[in-house]
DNA sequence: GCAAAATTCTGGTCTATACCAAACCGCTGG
DNA sequence: CCAGCGGTTTGGTATAGACCAGAATTTTGC
């Protein structure tokens, strides 16, 4: 079945990695010698990187190599737990750098919480690592109206947090979508990753406990850094 | 920034795409004729063709062709609607096939339903369609004692239609899990793609009011073929 | 007329090579 | 000891051409 060189070279580097990925330090060999190691020519050997790479063994930095990927965080966007508790909660690090603070319209935030179109929002754009990984580039739009001076106190703690600890407000409703997309060039300079990386979009939109719009999230994950997982109980 | 040939290349495709969609009939032109039409080679056409595949825009039928991609099914793996009702409610057109029905152990079913490693489920492995187009191989593994005579009379029905008419059983609390991932060359072969191509793994599993173990499912999806969403109410 | 066989087309795979720019590394001089 | 400079390495991109096998189409033969 696996007749294509490719597809062998696939596996023998499956096993040449999890084999040495100790002694690597995380870090594949260079293209061009592992080429030459499996006596083949860069073009194929890629495609056979191309292939762990989509099942989410390995990754690259831009320009700077192949490296082996970390377990996948687990994540439940149905909860609001800040990112910085569930990643500490599986032993990992966060970080996050606050890239942008600015008030702007936005239309699909206007449109996800039923808002006039040029409706003004807080945004808040901000990149966040696990383990030194940027791993998610996010964009939040908060209505002023529930969060008035939010650009001039957010410094980097928890957004959720924040809205329930100083403006009292009980997260309730939430319609979230996800799909697979390659992430825009934008995105992937964010990242520190190629163009067209496999990316996963996750959008959220929050309502209060009386149907007030609360917050519209973007969020822009490496498609293999994170595993969803959702527990749900009582009758759908 | 879009310095490098084949982002222009995706750029024009992307046009010429969404021009002509309706007189190719949602095929595209030959690799060769492409590639002449825009001076380049086949390996610089084919990397912008697999941007616009990682975007969901186009995708390709193993050996047969470029074609433009339909809009993605909408899906909420948290409802227990059947595919066929989702479906036809957005205005597709579903169709199944059964590919295998046997009774077996499978470590994964057992893990997450919390049974012993051997235990034996009814085991059923079918292919679905979106408008005549396989987006989904999925296995079910059925715990026995919750539907005895589930393997002799099932066609191709709704499960969940028949677990709730004829065994009473009212699904309550699951966990599910998803994941992005690479099609395994078995999967792949059952959806007629190439091996390696991009797709999501949805895996969940299923419990009754009383915590009972009644079900466990392995979802794999084509990765531009749907979008997820979930709509909660209630805080979490 | 229709089914089977031959041919063409087309995507999938592979080789060999080349150039560029960013990243990296080591040298050098303050 | 460190900052700045320059060469080297490396991944990203691109060309040109080739062969294979499966899919599609046409031709053939009954």
């Amino acid at each position: 079945m696996p007749d294509a060189y490719y597809l062998q070279l696939t596996e023998q580097l499956r096993h040449l990695i999890t084999q040495h990925a100790a002694q690597w330090e995380g870090k594949l060999p260079a293209e061009r010698a592992l080429a030459e190691r499996f006596s083949t020519t860069r073009v194929t050997l890629r495609q056979a990187l191309a292939q762990l790479e989509g099942e989410g063994l390995i990754h690259r930095s831009n320009r700077r190599g192949w490296f082996i990927s970390p377990a996948r965080l687990m994540y439940d966007p149905t909860r609001d737990a800040g990112f910085n508790d569930y990643v500490r909660a599986q032993g990992r690090q966060p970080r996050t750098a606050v890239l942008q603070l600015e008030s702007r319209a936005h239309l699909p935030a206007a449109r996800a919480l039923n808002l006039p179109d040029d409706h003004v929002f807080h945004h808040i754009r901000r990149r966040r690592y696990v383990d030194d990984r940027a791993v998610l580039a996010e964009s939040l739009w908060v209505v002023p109206e529930r969060a008035p001076e939010l650009l001039s106190i957010y410094a980097s703690q928890s957004l959720w947090g924040l809205l329930r600890e100083r403006w009292g407000h009980h997260l309730a409703n939430r319609s979230i979508s996800m799909v697979s997309e390659a992430l825009s060039p934008g995105d992937a300079e964010e990242l520190f990753v190629a163009p067209g990386t496999a990316g996963l979009n996750i959008c959220r939109a929050i309502f209060d406990d009386q149907q007030r719009p609360i917050e519209y999230d973007e969020e822009h994950w490496l498609h293999d850094s994170l595993c969803i997982r959702v527990e749900l109980s009582g009758q759908q």
